[in-house]
DNA sequence: ATACTTTGTCGAAACGCTTCGATAGTAATA
DNA sequence: TATTACTATCGAAGCGTTTCGACAAAGTAT
């Protein structure tokens, strides 16, 4: 039994049926240069016609463009079950399908080392911009230099290069200043991996809005691990030295989302009720959050919309400069996106 | 300021290098033909020094492949909050890191018009191969049927394409043979969307377990929303559907854990105590499960596995066969992925 | 009518690789 | 020594586009 290969028709096809040479019909659907109307619908019914398009690896090699965007992020941060990263994967994958670009995952370890770990898309060229996702190491960045290709990071920021991140420092402060509005003076801090920048503006953000309040710091309140990632197991670890405290505080702002559930964990599996006993606040609001028990006020992170500002920002880097113009350092532009606070049951 | 634009060597470069012909050094970074030893290390250390990678664009277009592995899924499936068919997809991302071949993904709108919604990268020539992941319209696979081009399917089965298939139906009976161990007698049945040959499999493997028990089905505990996706909006109805039965029945197998997540929140919002006044059992075992209040007994599917198996498999059915033998439909090979039942606190 | 500009189309080079048939050089066989 | 069979390397065609300079044809100003 056959299958049907239809086999692909190509530019000169098209050339032939609508009777002109190769480079118009490449004029035509390209859109550039003149062709005479009368031509150009010529062209393109004999393109419908014989239902051509264009095939990428000629385009590819012939123009330089490859039509991908490279997407890095660390590979412990990317298979974290909260899916905070995998969201905004999804965000860039979404706007790059409107740009008609593809986009080319690649995680990187921790630790990266320079030649052993570039990832292949660098090496083979097969990339027109580059988006990096959340922390990584900056021996990394060493080896984009020299790439010459532009790049946009996403929440995480560094020497001159754009990037769109959240405002932490809003935030936090958004969800302290909510918990000193409904009374709460005694307010504990969760928090860990204090190393990356997002978290530690978090902090910040807390510190300035407690000050603000005229109160002062606790630094019994302040918990916070800062070898562990802010995971569930850090989590258990963290809301269990919360509760050991006496007298238990009356409200706690966490760091993100993973570790205010396991605080609403713990806090049920003592029979304390919260918000009553104590109010809880989180960061991120993933998806989960709507649906725990209670349901978590949270400072939303628009996380696809900063994928697809991600992808937005490159293509304008892209498209507005010449070649040569590339190769001049225009500086760095960074996009604080708003964040919202969400006000839910357990505040 | 100037940035560092290494221009990248090509192969002429190296071939000058190590002086030879452009021919050799790619018979040397391909692997074929013969090449002395000694002309191999030469060209070799050229290719170092020069820090040398084949430009994917100029090998694609010589050699017809492209290196890239298109990834289809419903968009409304893919962006479900519970991370079925994402992990899936990492699943493929990760294999396809160890094959050397990018994915790219793309999503179709439920109801797919041939023409219109063509994948871009089908258009371009631009995969070797596509996984279809979950169920998708029937429209899709007629283009797909003139493309010549490997197709595996994942949790779907279709004509004669090669699927890789969960054991629902063994699941399913084992979830509820663990009810029926427990000593459970009468078992509500949740589930929805049964058009899904996944889900209604489920359904079988549950009606097989009662059966073979030798009880009999209870019309009035076979809950089902046909219309609706089994997915939290669903559950609530559902599990309103299911609390308001009178006597409750004393346990419930859910045809996914979004589903069994509705179920455990009613029960508590109720004052009902899991499990003892009332067994829950899910199915996929999804992140939240385990952290779920309780802990969510459910079948385990190996999500991020089965991705790799189709990767791998798509890889078999790449190499096997010379382009030539393709055009011969060598009929399907499903395979079936076993699940394995994760007993928890809810039962 | 002449010179100059604009418009629309074309031919050919270039992109960087793979691949195949050709060809020397060497070893084995008659 | 002449023939055959490998072995190792090479040259060149070809993949399907884009792009740039050339060039007629048509229009405009002198």
């Amino acid at each position: 039994m056959f299958r049907t290969v239809t086999k692909c028709s190509t530019i000169k096809d098209v050339a032939a049926e609508a009777d002109v040479a190769i480079s118009t019909v490449s004029l035509v659907t390209n859109r550039k240069g003149y062709v005479s109307p009368k031509t150009t619908t010529r062209v393109l019914q004999a393109a419908r016609k014989l239902s051509y398009s264009p095939r990428r690896a000629a385009r590819n090699l012939s123009s330089g463009r490859t039509g991908n965007i490279g997407f890095v992020v660390r590979s412990d941060h990317f298979t974290r079950s909260e899916t905070f990263y995998s969201r905004i994967f999804l965000g860039t994958e979404f706007e790059a399908d409107n740009q008609r670009w593809y986009i080319l995952l690649t995680t990187i370890p921790k630790e990266y080392v320079p030649i052993e770990h570039t990832p292949r898309f660098l090496r083979e060229r097969n990339v027109d911009g580059i988006i990096v996702a959340g922390k990584v190491d900056p021996a990394f960045f060493t080896e984009l230099e020299g790439a010459g290709i532009p790049v946009i990071l996403i929440d995480f920021e560094m020497d001159a290069y754009s990037a769109v991140v959240i405002d932490n420092l809003g935030g936090a402060r958004a969800a302290v200043e909510h918990l000193l509005d409904r009374g709460h003076s005694d307010i504990a801090f969760l928090g860990a991996d204090m190393s990356h920048p997002s978290l530690s503006e978090r902090f910040e953000g807390f510190q300035l809005a407690i000050h603000a309040a005229g109160e002062s710091l606790n630094p019994a309140r302040i918990i916070i691990e800062d070898k562990g990632e802010p995971v569930y197991k850090t989590g258990m670890v963290l809301s269990e030295r919360l509760f050991s405290c006496y007298p238990t505080p009356t409200a706690v702002f966490c760091i993100n989302d993973a570790l205010a559930f396991c605080v609403l964990d713990q806090a049920a599996r003592r029979g304390l009720h919260v918000p009553d006993d104590i109010a809880v606040v989180g960061f991120d609001d993933v998806p989960r959050a709507e649906q725990s028990h209670p349901p978590l006020t949270t400072v939303r992170v628009y996380k696809e919309q900063m994928g697809e500002l991600a992808i937005r920002y490159l293509k304008e880097q892209m498209s507005d400069l010449s070649p040569s113009q590339l190769l001049y350092d225009r500086g760095s532009h960074t996009v604080k996106v708003p964040t919202e606070l969400i006000v839910r049951a357990s505040s």
